[in-house]
DNA sequence: ATTACTTTGTAACTTTTGATACATTAGCTA
DNA sequence: TAGCTAATGTATCAAAAGTTACAAAGTAAT
């Protein structure tokens, strides 16, 4: 573990710390579609992302979702944080966009490190920086941006994520993240590839550059 | 100045740490409408509201804003520490809801109280969770509610921010905070008044009960 | 009071998105 | 290969929101 931890994380934390990272958690596997995190869950460990992706997810009362943002390698999932800080219930579902490795961290060494290691607090601000900026993106999308604009993006965000032109996924799995209809997505994909933007495949969609 | 931090922080900082504010910092009073940051600005202080409130909003890129959330007394700015921290330019703008006073810390003795205070750590930290908690709640709005809702949300929130049942503002500006147009406003504010839940009097509208 | 300006009301129309219903097609399995 | 299922295509209709245009009512200034 140590090993992973020095690869992926050598370059932010001094090696004490990643002594003591290594000595108190747990490395976990996990799969893409695995549900890492639920809404409501209680949150007693503080994951840290060291191979994979995973998107996080925001819950409607009554049936619906919507995609918050993805993480990567090197991240954490502030939102994470701030429950277990809060003591509070998460208010987000974290799903595993890929199959990937996390280090789960005791949430009270997390606090102890914050005291002791320089290098551990920028990292904890770091992400909550980044998770804002998220947050913040996922804003502009909502209230500034027409479906059509939010479907490119996405298709665009899951590229990237999954290094891949080839993006494999249904119209109705791409609906559910958008919180809208099969029915509407298919429809504007249909746009998307009139306007040589996208090719359609049966599961998958190509991006064209 | 030393006074008006016992009164509003004292019982979350140490009296050291509310010496050493008091030291480093400068008391700014702002009247309501003042922008007290800007879109684009560098942020070189981070802002301690002591009296009033203020409202944060987002830019779109072509012309239009959208009102992210409200913050009173005893609250700082989280987007504004990001920006610090980060120091980036401002993702937001900040616009004095009422009239008010802040207290401005130079960022170097914020990062500065980080490792010494623990109080210090919690108040920060606190403030991220509730901001990350705030945005979440502008998605929920943007992603689940209907416009009808998202007004009546935002009257409501109006409300308890200036501590009153009338809110002293126009449909024109209201549609700005909302990010849609008058004339919507206008439409859905008359339905509001014609089920009974508010009442409509030139530039103030009647939260009833 | 007259004028000018701000604020609100309302109608008519368009665009975007959502909902329902059903047809078609690809891939898998027996 | 026949039949099943998942995935996609498409038409039609409805609701929500945005746009334009103009009228009416209140406020302030001269």
């Amino acid at each position: 573990m140590k090993e992973l931890l020095k690869t992926t994380y050598g370059f932010i934390f001094e090696d004490n710390l990643i002594d003591e990272i290594a000595e108190v958690s747990l490395l976990r596997d996990f799969t893409e579609g695995d549900v890492l995190i639920d809404f409501g869950d209680y949150i007693k460990k503080m994951p840290l992302l060291i191979e994979g992706a995973i998107k996080i997810l925001r819950e409607d009362f009554d049936e619906g979702e919507l995609l918050l943002y993805f993480i990567e390698k090197g991240d954490t999932c502030a939102m994470t944080m701030a429950c277990c800080m809060g003591e509070t219930k998460s208010e987000i579902r974290a799903v595993a966009e890929t199959n990937g490795k996390v280090i789960m961290i005791p949430v009270h060494k997390m606090e102890e490190w914050l005291g002791k290691y320089k290098s551990w607090r920028n990292y904890v601000f770091n992400s909550y920086n980044n998770r804002l900026k998220e947050m913040l993106n996922a804003i502009d999308n909502l209230a500034f941006m027409n479906m059509d604009e939010r479907l490119m993006n996405y298709l665009i965000d899951k590229s990237k994520i999954n290094h891949s032109k080839e993006i494999h996924t249904t119209h109705q799995e791409i609906a559910y993240d958008l919180h809208t209809s099969r029915v509407v997505i298919s429809r504007l994909l249909k746009a998307l590839e009139n306007g040589g933007k996208i090719r359609l495949h049966r599961a998958s969609i190509e991006l064209l550059k």
